[in-house]
DNA sequence: CAGAAAGATAGATGACTGTCAACATAGACA
DNA sequence: TGTCTATGTTGACAGTCATCTATCTTTCTG
């Protein structure tokens, strides 16, 4: 998944379509749960930009399957990439994923915004 | 709720705490619905920046019951406010929230980083 | 090939969530 | 006071999700 949303201006502009609602939803629910967040920016803060699973299963109170499922679904929404070596597998985040997000959520509300059209 | 975090450096530059993890997975899970997603952005995008409700059923093909159930949880994750004046309620987005969540994700992943510390 | 280690997958389960119909509440107005 | 309109709340229900244990796949090493 891309997260290839035709394009991205900020939703406080115009109204977002439900398609386009559809997809953004799938990647802030995906931000939506404590330890994927976590898993994130471990991931994005970790030494080479990259973590192997082992680096992060320790992290965190929950079994590893529990791990690997959450990886998943942050692979799946476009926020991750993994990439095995050896017996290793390596996640780095997808670049770009979060700078749409970020893009569709700045928000220039401290001025009255006026209705598109 | 204020979505007060401490501060806001991007979760790309150190592994958030658990604590800042949980408090963000809410706003972030609030933002996990299409429905919210769309609501949030018309109201933004609407004349005066502000929306009652009567604005918004119609753009839905959910029931009046379950947009009033889903102001209320954006509202109740410090993304919209509420004000009533006469007969309507009007929505408005909270000045700053959708920023904090912006800058948290803002993301220099184009070039590697490195661990923190 | 056997065994070990890293990680993914499958199935089960309890908790949460989106939705609706029904009802409650608040203000406007006769 | 009573009634109408605009919203919010409650209770129920079906679907989704986070989590676990058990098992499987992949890879390395004897």
């Amino acid at each position: 998944m891309e997260l290839d949303l035709g394009c991205c201006s900020p939703m406080v502009r115009e109204p977002l379509s439900a398609k386009q609602a559809a997809r953004l939803a799938g990647a802030f629910k995906a931000l939506g749960d404590p330890v994927r967040l976590r898993l994130l920016s471990l991931i994005a803060s970790h030494a080479g930009g990259e973590a192997c699973v082992c680096d992060l299963t320790g992290e965190f109170d929950v079994s590893q399957p529990t791990i690997s499922h959450h990886l998943k679904v942050l692979r799946e929404a476009g926020l991750l990439t993994s990439q095995r070596r050896a017996t290793w597998v390596y996640y780095r985040v997808q670049p770009g994923g979060l700078a749409v997000l970020a893009q569709l959520l700045a928000a220039p509300v401290a001025e009255p915004v006026r209705a598109a059209g």
